[in-house]
DNA sequence: TTGCGTTGAGAACGGTCGTTCTCTATAGTA
DNA sequence: TACTATAGAGAACGACCGTTCTCAACGCAA
């Protein structure tokens, strides 16, 4: 475990699944450096302090979003189809064992009220998906209400399957989705 | 302060707006004993541990919840009226200075992983909550996946408006529902 | 007034956590 | 081989937190 890159991608995927899996707070620094099979000397020279790492596990929860996200929506041609691939790309995520809920929602209930940073970044990923989302209705010629009410959907969906364990959630949203996009599109 | 009735709610009171405020972890025993005002002694006489007032404060936030839902219905007189009501009710929660998002969100984000108790709490309150979508649903003639979507838009308008600082999802997810609504009543 | 049970205020205890420090072993160089 | 610089392992430190304990003040019966 010499290799510098190699050592901080052990810890950025050990404090990855610890937080998500356990919560931030409940993991200690000890916790990520047993996982992570480096001494504590090192893991304080890869990442200054607890709140550091955290925010760069923040930023790995949004690249995985994103190339979860874009990954569902490349086999998709029209921007109909991309919009409800999110809601098919959801329900295989609610589907694994390891689902928690989505990352950003336990982080910001978490932290969100004492930490900014974390409140910051669990902001702009949300505001970025709504973005996202929005300028594939444009695309589709919808309203940006329509935009807003599907990003709501995907929102709703997530924190449905994590707390109430209802997985179908992702396919009521996209039934829902289904239908408002048809009614501004037909009207 | 000497009546246990009184310094019980006092407490409660307090735990109350500091979990909420701040979360639960980020507050100490110490705290809640000042803003109650009476003795640390007192306070673990009134709730044995911290985890069993953090039990009471949720199911106190289970009857504000339900208080906020049914008195936002009661002027309604139809099944849909009362549905359209607890978008206006979120609206004006939305709103208010305090709001932070919804309190058993913000539990199960911070504990639900590491606590079975606050976990099958936040749940109950989420399946209850469905339960009387459904049951107004039922009342109106519509199908299971439209009260299950309702429920979804009002769960995603909670997380929208708290992490993105949108009180209009509630509006969205309200013109959402209409649309929702019409479909299955005029299909 | 005297003794006794209760209560309040907060010091104290045990444990944990984030962070730093010490010490030892080792690798590289002349 | 001798010296030096680095890095690993984990002990140690200071702070904090949940919980308990001490002790003094008070109310009250006789």
């Amino acid at each position: 475990m010499i290799d510098p890159q190699q050592a901080r991608t052990q810890v950025l995927l050990a404090a990855n699944a610890l937080f998500y899996q356990r919560g931030i707070q409940a993991v200690g620094m000890d916790a990520v450096r047993s996982a992570a099979g480096i001494s504590l000397k090192r893991l304080y020279s890869l990442f200054p302090s607890k709140d550091a790492l955290l925010i760069e596990v923040l930023k790995g929860w949004t690249a995985e979003w994103n190339e979860g996200v874009s990954l569902a929506s490349s086999s998709a041609t029209t921007p109909r189809d991309k919009l409800l691939a999110i809601y098919d790309f959801l329900d295989g995520w609610f589907r694994q064992d390891d689902f928690r809920g989505c990352a950003f929602i336990n982080s910001f209930g978490e932290l969100g009220a004492v930490s900014p940073d974390v409140a910051e970044i669990a902001r702009g990923q949300k505001l970025a998906f709504q973005h996202y989302v929005a300028s594939l209705v444009e695309e589709l010629g919808g309203s940006p209400a329509l935009a807003a009410q599907l990003a709501i959907l995907a929102e709703g969906a997530q924190t449905t399957a994590a707390i109430s364990g209802r997985p179908d959630a992702a396919f009521q949203a996209r039934a829902a989705a289904e239908v408002l996009i048809r009614r501004e599109l037909t009207a």
